[in-house]
DNA sequence: AATATAGTTGCAAATCTTTGCAGGAAGGAA
DNA sequence: TTCCTTCCTGCAAAGATTTGCAACTATATT
């Protein structure tokens, strides 16, 4: 079962024009055991319980063509670090709020209609696979409202993305 | 003119709770002199130019400061560094090309939908209002296709976010 | 104006990620 | 199978950003 993922992963990474080598079968091997969001730290450290090194800047190095290859997406959850995970078919997001960290699924629907107008209009395909966007949940923003005063400035903030 | 703004932004300073510094002042007119994205860097650079030194690691938690407080917004533009810049009334937002790395204006009416539907449906206040959405443009792409044999997988991919 | 206190700063060290380089290996050609 | 070219990897060092801590200072209070 994982085993014939592995292989049809694989073969993805030879299609995209990548060689397949030790490292990059070991990792995306991990990937797909961790089976959800791993860290390059993570991910290296699983790599030793397999009995083979994988130097972190080959993590690294490897994510960044898999990104390419879209095999991989990578976001940032607001943990201070950068998170991968293999692509789906469907894709998800994430709604972060930056006060209390809380992070709640954002259905692909939301997405898709500006996807789309942004591949109508500009010519351009936007990579909307995994989205984090960052915010302030009901409470949290409740609570700064009535710390500044009460009154509501309605300003929207900062988002941003994978190179 | 521009004392004017640093004032205005000084009183939101205040206003948010914190504390009006030297530092912080000095960052703020460099920000204003700057008018546009800045790095960490440059704007550290540029607060020797006024005399004062403000270490660089001040620069970073004075951002942070000035984000929670939604006075600058914070973008990875796909440079390797972070680009701060004040929040301005109308949002804007950015669609990079991650092999060309040009980069196009999004208008905010893309997202505000978006962010109305998620104020809506889940009690979220969506921090857009500096969105970098990376991608392929329409050449890019278009190569992109032609090298992997034709077969558009038409499969999005990952974006991430500010914490 | 003097004081108290909680927020800030500079410095150094730690983290996370990227990059340069020389040796090593994958995959096609002979 | 062997050779060749190009892509990969490990290592070390550089960059970018965050964090711990003791000293400092903006602000409210007296």
């Amino acid at each position: 079962m994982q085993a014939a993922e592995l292989e049809a992963l694989l073969k993805q990474v030879r299609q995209s024009g990548c060689r397949v080598t030790r490292q990059r079968a070991l990792i995306l091997q991990v990937l797909c055991e961790l089976d959800g969001h791993a860290s390059a730290e993570q991910i290296h450290e699983r790599t030793l319980l397999h009995g083979h090194d994988v130097d972190l800047s080959t993590v690294y190095r490897t994510m960044e063509r898999l990104r390419e290859a879209r095999i991989v997406s990578q976001t940032d959850l607001g943990r201070g670090y950068a998170e991968f995970e293999i692509v789906r078919d469907q894709p998800h997001h994430h709604l972060i709020c930056k006060n209390c960290g809380r992070v709640v699924d954002l259905d692909h629907q939301y997405l898709a209609p500006v996807a789309e107008a942004i591949r109508r209009d500009f010519d351009f395909q936007p990579a909307l696979d995994h989205f984090a966007i960052f915010g302030w949940c009901q409470s949290c923003h409740q609570a700064a409202r009535s710390r500044e005063g009460g009154q509501d400035r309605e300003q929207a903030r900062s988002i941003e993305s994978d190179p």
